[in-house]
Order: structure tokens, then C-alpha cells, then sequence
DNA sequence: CCTTGATTACACCGACCTGTGTAATTAACA
DNA sequence: TGTTAATTACACAGGTCGGTGTAATCAAGG
């Protein structure tokens, strides 16, 4: 059936499947036997390649574990480009929320799962991090948290909703905490030119509650 | 063992039961063998009370569509008091995400599921929304989304990462969108005050991106 | 006392799961 | 050609799962 099984990408072609039904299906929905059968090859194949069900598992995650390119795109546009592909990894019917996050959902216990999809959520974070110190942005650190909130935040909403639209709300949002963000050279206090961002007064009552 | 079976109160021992196990060990993860075990009955009587394991899911799920109670206090703060109880809620080891989403993850194919999931996470943004319209706040709607987003997304993040801090650096996100939204009487341009809202100087280049 | 209904213990079914053992087959390479 | 390594088909072990069937037990109310 298939002209050249290639040797060597047996491995990856088994994680390939695997990716796609472990994400889509859920991981524990999904057996070995049925990762095989997909590819079209034996379980006992399956098995030379990795030693064992959670192994398979392990490497599909650090195969998820893909940080955006460098680009030389300004880092404004780059921080809210990502919700721009957000967006369209919404729209796309394979997008079934985010796999470190599911995998955890599936298998709480698990200590290795936790110990990537931790990696993978602290990395993104540092990427925005880095962007936004490029900005001269004051407390960097807390924005790419908040930047990373409202990515996670949108994830989920759209995994139970099916709501592509939920990204430009993020990005929305976003855009709002950026523009309020502080720089540097805020530090010493003073210099209020006129307000800009938009609109930028006070919700009555929205002052102080905590 | 029980001094008294209360009869009536069964089904209600059955749903606590497999409310506690299927939120924190997950609901595939959990038979209903175990949960029967776990109360000291019967497989037989469980299934006198549900169906299928099935029913005890939707069930576990509809109890836990509980919404934040009628309060008096002000609107801002029923806003950002959500952001406490949530950090109360992430210190507490019980806590393991979302269980909507989570049950999403695990079950996606599943219809029923979906649909209260959407229904929760629809009610809690109406709920944010009409608050959000008593402090007279022009985009109710899209600010409320927003809000969501953040309250996902600090679920999500300390799922994964257990770190309770997240919903404050939510809650502070919130502050700012809710500082920057505009009042229904902004809608006629004008009137510009001096500059409130702590710093709000615009990120050298965050102003537009795509 | 007797009836009624809930609960129990327990075996059992068929399906699926992860993982292994084994002998035969295939293909590359010397 | 012979050697080696990968892959195959297939059976099987041991376990868990959701769900059912059945006959015995228990408790309450008439």
C-alpha cells in the first residue's frame, strides 16, 4: 500500500497520528490499537518505536511544545498577532482548545504532563515578557501574565463555544492593557500629556472595591 | 454503618459522591464501580437512581451550574470580588479547573455536555453584562466577554500551573479594562476630563497593528 | 402479620484497554 | 548469497469498564 514506509520517519509518522487523535479525541479516548490501525501498520510496530502508551504521550506533548518564529514584525504587532492566528486556529474545525491544558484535564495525577504543559505555559509567557520589555513596558512581567491570561482565557472559551470571535475580544482586550501600560521612563512620576487611549474615564463606581 | 439511609436523600449521597471524584480525578478517570464503592453501596442501587453513568454525568454537571448569589454590594465590587473568590478557590487543594471545560475536554464529541457547558459560561457573561449595564457602562456586552476571558483564563492557568496568583494579575487586568470603558454618556464625544486612570500613556507603538 | 419497595451481594456479559510473546515475512546490505 | 534488522499477523494475558440479571435481605406501613 504505501510505496516507501522510509525507514526512518516511522517514529515520526506514528506521532503524527497520534497528535492529530490524542488532540481531537482526547488522549485517554484514544488506544494504542487505534493509533495503529490509522496508520496502517501493527501494534507491535507501534510498541518497537515507544516503550509504552505514556511514553507515546510524552512525545506527542513535547512535539506540541512550538513557540511563534522570530520575526521582525514590531513587537506590537507581533504581541497581538497572536491573537490574530488565535482567530484562525478558531475558525479551523480541527481546534479542540489547548492540548496541555486538555492533557492535564485528562490526567491531573500525572506529574510529567503537569511538568510540560507548565513549561510550555511559562515559555509563552516569557515571550511576551521579552516583547513587551522591548516596549520599554514598565512591569513587563505583569502584563505578560495578563497578555497570557486572556490567550488561555480565550482558549477555553472557544473550545466550549465554538466561538472564533471570542479571539478579537482578547485582542480587544489587549489592546486596552497595553495602552495603559506604563514604560520605563514613566518611573519618575509626573508628565500627563492629555489622555489618548480611546476613552479613558472612570466607570463611576469602578474606582476602588478591594 | 450510616445510622440512616434517609431514602430520599440517596440520590443526592450518589451526586456529591460523583461530584467529588469526577471533578477531581476526572470523569473517565473514574468508574461508577468506584463511586458506588465510595459511599459503601451497591453498584445496583446506583443504577436504581441513574440510567447510565451518562445521566449521573449531566447530572453531576447541572449541579454544578450554580451562579454567584443576588448581593447588595456594588456592582464594581461584585466584579472584582469575583477575582477574590476565585483566588480563595485556586489556594483550596479541591481545586482542578473548570469542570465545564474540563468535561469538554474530556468528552468532546459528547452534545449534552456542550450545551450546559455553553449555557454556564453564556450565563456567567449575561451575569457580568448586567452588572456592567448598572455602572452605565457603554459596551456591556463586549466588556463582559472580556471579563470572561479573564476569568477562563485564570482558571485555566492555575489548572496547570497552581500558582493563585493568577487571579489577581486577572483582577488587575480587570481594572483596568473596567477603568477604560466608556459610560453610556460618553456616547456624544466630548467632555474630557484630566487623565484618572493610573498611568495611561499609550506603549510607544501599540497603537494599531493589523 | 404481611406486603411492598428499596437495597444488597454476587456473578456475569461483552467490550475495550495496555502490553507481551512468537514465529513468519520482508527488505536492505554485505 | 547470506545476514541482519524491521515489520507483520495473531494469539493471549490481565485488567477495567459500563451495565444487567437474580435471588436474598431489610425496613416501613398497612
Amino acid at each position: 500500500m504505501t510505496p516507501l514506509p522510509a525507514k526512518q520517519d516511522m517514529k515520526e509518522r506514528i506521532l503524527e497520528t497520534a497528535d492529530r487523535l490524542f488532540y481531537l479525541r482526547g488522549i485517554r479516548a484514544v488506544g494504542v490499537d487505534t493509533v495503529a490501525a490509522e496508520i496502517g501498520i501493527s501494534k507491535r510496530t507501534l510498541y518497537n518505536h515507544f516503550p509504552s502508551k505514556d511514553a507515546l504521550i510524552a512525545a506527542y506533548l513535547q512535539r506540541r511544545f512550538k513557540m511563534p518564529p522570530l520575526s521582525d514584525k514590531s513587537p506590537a504587532a507581533q504581541i497581538l498577532g497572536t491573537f490574530d492566528s488565535l482567530e484562525r486556529r478558531f475558525g479551523s474545525a480541527n481546534f479542540r482548545g489547548c492540548p496541555f491544558v486538555n492533557a492535564v484535564a485528562e490526567l491531573g495525577e500525572d506529574r510529567g504532563v503537569r511538568r510540560i504543559a507548565v513549561a510550555f505555559k511559562e515559555s509563552r509567557r516569557i515571550w511576551f515578557r521579552d516583547l513587551l520589555t522591548q516596549l520599554d513596558v514598565a512591569d513587563a512581567d505583569g502584563i505578560a501574565t495578563q497578555l497570557a491570561l486572556l490567550v488561555d482565557g480565550s482558549i477555553a472559551q472557544n473550545l466550549v463555544r465554538d466561538d472564533p470571535t471570542m479571539a478579537r475580544a482578547a485582542k480587544a482586550a489587549a489592546r486596552v492593557l497595553l495602552a495603559n501600560a506604563g514604560t520605563t521612563e514613566d518611573q519618575p512620576t509626573k508628565r500627563d500629556r492629555s489622555t489618548r487611549g480611546a476613552r479613558a474615564r472612570p466607570t463611576t463606581s469602578a474606582r476602588k472595591s478591594h
